[in-house]
RNA sequence: GGAGAGUUGGCAGAGUGGUCGAAUGCGGUAGUCUUGAAAACUAUUGUGCAGCAAUGUACCGGGGGUUCGAAUCCCUCACUCUCCGCCA
């Protein structure tokens, strides 16, 4: 959510730069706002004003009451009766305008980075980095959901057994393997000084509302409705919200934590060829990266979080490039999304395994997530998370690209971990 | 699932209709003292909104109501805790 303040400072800046950026016209809604915020004021300041006088009269009808001059007192209450009624129209009326404003706010994007390249389209992305595939693209290679049936890895049919498509079950090496990476992913994490965390699954509405899941993507999570909870689609969701109205000290930031939890996406819409295997799930795993900064740090923060989440994956060993979003492919909350996606050589296709994004203070306006700066003013705080990394479409690059005639080689550093160097 | 108790400022905890945004204690911050620290003492210390400011206004779990006036009374929802039952 953009803060109002920021409309109406700037909000020819945001409309320009939402629609050059994010091909989004959002004049209408930016124009309505800043007319209704003025309104707003408007009946504030009428609205201050008849209670203050109404708070006058009622202690002074105290006093007389006190006092003993009832008839006084009487008197007094007589005038009571139309600043009353002055005060409960007005508030109705601040009331329909604040949320009026609240609801046209939850329609705005984040307003783009002035760097982030402008473009509807897939290849509009500005790639900025991209392994050397020159090796990899001549060999005959099997997709990864023929090598799991030929290894005994992954059975996707025993999921829609027990639950459906998209609920893959992973036996043995399979199983392993997906520990062994999780459990590789959270360690360097505690390395590079990201607090572990171990979080709830489900969630309540007001967390799904403070990360931006409601209201837009409502129809995207699972939903438990006879405790009216909601199934995690990311552990962004819990972690943030353990700081929704929250005032840290500038000496608790960066706050970085790392957690690894199940994601559950409804994916409604999704079909064919996208979800085939391993590359669209209703459950998966994944480790999430989270900091909370001071925004002067937050695109410096940015950064170490993409090398970080690079370094992962040239750990692994993978063929992987690096994109930085355009406007059109930008998420709603974000100002700022950098992805990595790893090779999959055997449907010849890059797979998403990370999106780093900063999501400046769209988040931890919602949030209330703010610090105290050295000046001991209150100040929003920068949220920003990352994917560090997504199971699944690592499991699908990394049985793909280390396949040979009889087997798949482990990379060396996962080998300490699974406890065996080849399938 | 059954029965009961509760939800007040960073925490603990007063306050049951009128200068209560809220006592007191702890904590935090600044200062005095000290070579330094501790202790002690002094001062200060919630958040939002409007305003250049003075200041005004709102907030005592959420929503609604009664009243001239609500932290305090009523209704309702949510959550927490205790006991019993069940159970990894």
């Amino acid at each position: 959510m953009l803060q109002i303040q920021k409309i109406r400072s700037d909000k020819d800046f945001i409309i320009k730069k939402i629609l050059e950026i994010r091909n989004i016209n959002v004049a209408d809604q930016i124009n309505q706002i800043y007319d209704l915020d003025l309104q707003k004021r408007e009946t504030q300041k009428s609205l201050d004003e008849f209670s203050s006088q109404m708070n006058v009269l009622s202690s002074q009808i105290g006093t007389e009451f006190k006092a003993g001059n009832i008839d006084k007192a009487n008197d007094l209450k007589k005038q009571t009766t139309t600043l009353k009624d002055k005060i409960k129209l007005l508030k109705s009326s601040f009331m329909d305008l604040d949320n009026s404003i609240i609801d046209l706010l939850y329609q705005i994007p984040n307003i783009p980075n002035e760097i982030v390249p402008p473009g509807k389209l897939e290849s509009d992305n500005e790639v900025i980095f991209s392994s050397d595939l020159s090796q990899i693209k001549n060999k005959e290679l099997l997709p990864h959901w023929e090598l799991c049936e030929k290894y005994d890895l992954i059975d996707f049919e025993l999921g829609v057994k027990i639950s459906g498509a998209g609920f893959p079950v992973y036996k043995g090496k399979g199983a392993i393997l997906q520990r062994a990476l999780i459990q590789f992913f959270l360690n360097q994490g505690n390395l590079d000084g990201y607090q572990e965390l171990s979080v709830p699954h489900l969630v309540n509405e007001s967390s799904g509302y403070g990360t931006g899941q409601l209201p837009d993507k409502e129809g995207q999570m699972y939903h438990v409705s006879v405790d009216d909870l909601y199934l995690i689609p990311t552990a962004e969701v819990p972690i943030t919200n353990i700081y929704r109205d929250v005032i840290l000290d500038y000496k608790d930031l960066p706050v970085k934590h790392v957690g690894y939890t199940p994601c559950f996406r409804r994916e409604a819409g999704s079909y064919g060829k996208e979800v085939r295997g391993l590359n669209r799930l209703h459950q998966f795993d994944k480790v999430e990266i989270v900091q909370i900064t001071n925004p002067n740090e937050s695109y410096n923060t940015l950064d170490k979080m993409v090398n970080y989440i690079e370094g992962l994956i040239k750990k692994l060993e993978l063929p992987y490039r690096k994109l930085k979003l355009c406007g059109g492919d930008l998420g709603f909350t974000s100002a700022l999304t950098y992805d990595l996606e790893t090779y999959s050589s055997g449907q010849d296709k890059w797979l998403e395994v990370s999106s780093v994004s900063n999501f400046e203070t769209f988040q931890s306006t919602r949030l209330k997530l703010r610090f105290r700066n050295q000046d001991r003013e209150i100040e929003l705080a920068h949220t920003l998370n990352g994917s560090a990394l997504a199971l699944p479409r690592i499991m699908a690059s990394l049985l793909e690209i280390n396949q040979y005639q009889d087997g798949i080689k482990i990379p060396k550093v996962l080998r300490p971990y699974t406890g065996f160097d080849s399938i």
